[in-house]
DNA sequence: GTACACTATATGCCATGGCATCTAAATGGA
DNA sequence: TCCATTTAGATGCCATGGCATATAGTGTAC
């Protein structure tokens, strides 16, 4: 039944709350330095990293891994071709789409800017993330990420 | 010193990238039911939580809230005037801001919304926040905003 | 091989937030 | 009292993402 009793309900909306409350900040302190230093922000330096660690991924990939649509996807390749961090090159199984990869000035740019998120997390999060109850979180985390994107909760239309 | 060593470096870097993705698709997932059943998004839904739980708030404090800017706070206060959810009443203390306050519509409109955040969430992660882990997972969140809010990271300029 | 449906993504319009700027009001001296 | 400084918030411009649509390429049935 709905809303079956109020003190889980109430539980549940002040961890999404404090959840929503963590993330904002931290992505926007990392937004500071990351824009600071490398002149990039965090939305880019993710991407940037999946592309590391994925190369030849195609658009739809980075949509999926992120779970934004699939035209703000194409539009933030765009800005990181503009940039010369990434290109685009053709399919050969699919002329419709793309392999992206990073060029050499984006892999440069992606391991600079991850000793800067390295050091910025190390410092903001560091000790609250340490010992049992902050490897539980991890794991829990961890698991609560899996069955979204197993469910494909929250993926947008296009 | 920075970057110590690097299993911890990547244990923070994992435990961002899965705490963004948690959010984002949870953020997804509520706007798409609130949207569908009460005409709003999530934004919207927690400041009408925030106005109905602090009434005679002021702009500012909703920003502080949120960590988004105050011109940001300023255009979504005028939005929900417009729908006639919330008022601006003049403030006998100070006249250059006023006090923030639900309309009986927009009351009743966060109540309803709430049922469907609850339950929402009760589906979407109630299980993982079970038992002792998710136990461990709601403090060591708590704990983590409640030092990044101490601290102010993260807080927009204007 | 041709038509039709489907898929991948590029593009356009709109909404929202960041940041800079502007204005009104409060505050603090001289 | 009067002016300079500060503060609260409103407004304008820009960047980004959502969603709808357009376009090109793929696969399938016949």
């Amino acid at each position: 039944m709905a809303s079956k009793w109020s003190g889980e309900a109430a539980g549940l909306q002040s961890f999404f709350a404090d959840l929503v409350r963590c993330e904002t900040r931290l992505y926007n302190a990392l937004n500071d330095r990351l824009r600071e230093r490398h002149g990039i922000v965090t939305s880019q330096f993710e991407a940037l990293r999946y592309l590391r660690d994925h190369p030849g991924s195609r658009v739809a990939d980075l949509a999926a891994e992120f779970a934004i649509g699939i035209g703000a996807t194409s539009k933030g390749i765009d800005r990181l071709e503009k940039h010369g961090w990434a290109v685009r090159r053709p399919n050969p199984a699919d002329r419709r789409s793309s392999l992206l990869a990073l060029t050499d000035d984006g892999s440069q740019l992606v391991d600079a800017a991850e000793t800067t998120v390295t050091d910025a997390l190390a410092e903001l999060i560091g000790d609250t993330l340490d010992g049992p109850p902050g490897a539980a979180t991890r794991q829990v985390v961890s698991t609560l990420r899996s069955l979204l994107e197993r469910d494909q909760v929250g993926m947008p239309t296009g």
